[in-house]
DNA sequence: GTTTAATAATTGATATATCAATTATTTTGT
DNA sequence: ACAAAATAATTGATATATCAATTATTAAAC
């Protein structure tokens, strides 16, 4: 029997765990005032991460539109915590890159985002773990 | 060392397959012009298992804002999909249920939607589909 | 039984996401 | 070398999400 109740489907649950933790973390960077969203920090800890990238390259690795990462860029930087350096033999793209307040940051909270990607996985064995990481990944080489 | 890898972190993975799954589904709507989007293809499917419930249970079941179900279910209705019957002895609440198209069209497109399932969990044993999923809900428990 | 509190749905304001089109620049093909 | 194609970033239009406030109704507390 095909149609089974999507609460049993694995893709569905997929969503529900990932909007939970989204939900999660955002409770609580309000609660501290991060005065960021969770997107957002996704974002940074990228660019800690790669040092500099393009803007192409972080909406690769985020999933995200271009231009919505044009724009969640444009905000960091007011806040003071991205900038764009220009590259010297390429004007189409520019290095993005983390301010020393971004960087502060970055640093600041880590432990904290720690807490949390701790706090979801207890209780998981180390073989536990592995294999879901295995399996998530296989789930998206299959949709691709 | 805590300071690992993004692409490494659990919750980060969850994402991206949630994402994928999304694009992965949308690309196909589109392309088969279905005309509506996948979030909404969850209510229907939502409402369809339920026969009828209230827009905050509908809420709850998709993890959405009831302020967003309120606005979907427009767009589903004037789309003849859905429609909001009066409860007797209940003003306050409605309830929502499939119209005959919105059935049909539920019925219409359930293949489609069961070989996306599959293709997402293709290659997998039946015992690494219970893992995965008593994972999912492992870690939504440890983040409620 | 009447006031108070809680609930369900809606609306307005604002933020963010997505697609298509545009701009500026670089690469490719001939 | 030059025209055509491809690329990176941006912008505009539109859709959708989220929060807070509002409205209407029902349940509770006294």
């Amino acid at each position: 029997m095909d149609n089974v109740n999507i609460e049993s489907v694995i893709l569905f649950q997929i969503e529900k765990a990932s909007k939970t933790a989204k939900q999660y973390s955002q409770r609580e960077f309000d609660r501290l005032e991060l005065g960021i969203t969770v997107d957002q920090w996704v974002l940074l800890k990228i660019i800690e991460e790669a040092g500099t990238l393009s803007q192409k390259e972080l909406a690769e690795k985020s999933m995200r539109d271009p231009a919505s990462i044009t724009r969640t860029l444009d905000i960091l930087n007011k806040k003071g915590l991205v900038s764009r350096e220009s590259i010297p033999d390429n004007r189409r793209q520019y290095k993005v890159l983390l301010t020393q307040a971004g960087s502060y940051f970055v640093k600041n909270n880590m432990e904290l985002i720690t807490k949390h990607r701790k706090q979801s996985i207890n209780g998981f064995k180390k073989e536990e773990l592995e294999n879901l990481r295995n399996y998530l990944i296989r789930i998206q080489e299959n949709l691709k």
